[in-house]
DNA sequence: TTTTTATCAAGAACTATTCTAAATAATAAT
DNA sequence: ATTATTATTTAGAATAGTTCTTGATAAAAA
């Protein structure tokens, strides 16, 4: 549970006629114990770890589900497996492209990079999507040393 | 011919050993006569009006040479078809959730989007993406009429 | 209980994209 | 010019992430 955001698991509401299940809890909690936004696959192994019994496909079910009540990010990056993100807050992401790793990068207080750009005048803006890419502290370190 | 940035296009240079063909310069040719960001089917059924022995491997192919020298930008939306655009100044994409259509947004004169985020220290930035998504004017329109 | 509804699991199906291999075309070497 | 080399095209097969289908299981409602 290394996140701030997660919601105490029994309080999420999935909708009329839609249940929590011990599949979701434990995708959720995955997710939760993560920051590093894992694909639908690094999820299942995880999961697995908890319950063998779970399959792939329920673990697509699963992050669907809790997308779709919002208490989940889905993440994309290029044409790459989906990965997914418990940190609820606007944030942007940071990819590196030495080691493929998806970082989590906060906005600097007030800010909204929506504001950078020369909407079309009538457009409805309902949020953004803000990734940087290049190189992580740790690959040019590494890249600095030899 | 609609775009600005269209180099003449028999100095695109694919490097040592590589050539301009026919089918390269069609792709080229429609993606800059294009503002609506097509997917590689689209444009595969775009230059089929010109080249009818066209195949949609050698779009693939094409477009992939075109992006590889940096004359044709790929813009991914979520899990969707690669889209292309001819458009090489700095600019974002506004995405209409109902109409899914696909269009430029300048960025405001010396904006930086990646300014606006608390970059890990020692990351090197390369260049960002920003994608802002909502409903576009002809939609919105549309919507307050009935 | 019995009935209804939601979820799960396994595998089949789907689809955007990449790969393979043979044919063609352009360039370079003789 | 002829020949050899290399790049490109093409059609179709293969790949991979994701979604769909279906029968089994489990929870909730009656
Ligand atoms: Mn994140
Ligand atoms: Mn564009
Ligand atoms: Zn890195
Ligand atoms: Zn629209």
């Amino acid at each position: 549970m290394s996140q701030n955001n997660n919601k105490i698991i029994e309080q999420i509401n999935f909708g009329e006629g839609h249940r929590m299940t011990p599949q979701r809890r434990f995708v959720y909690e995955v997710l939760m114990g993560s920051i590093d936004h894992p694909t639908a696959t690094e999820v299942f192994i995880r999961v697995k770890d908890k319950m063998d019994s779970i399959s792939l496909a329920t673990v697509y079910n699963c992050l669907d589900a809790l997308v779709g009540v919002g208490v989940v990010r889905q993440v994309n990056v290029d044409r790459e497996p989906s990965r997914y993100c418990g940190n609820l807050e606007p944030h942007a992401h940071f990819h590196c492209e030495t080691c493929a790793s998806v970082m989590d990068v906060d906005l600097k207080e007030g800010a909204d990079p929506s504001n950078s750009v020369k909407l079309p005048r009538g457009a409805k803006v309902e949020k953004f999507e803000l990734a940087v890419r290049g190189q992580c502290p740790e690959c040019v370190r590494l890249k600095n040393k030899k």
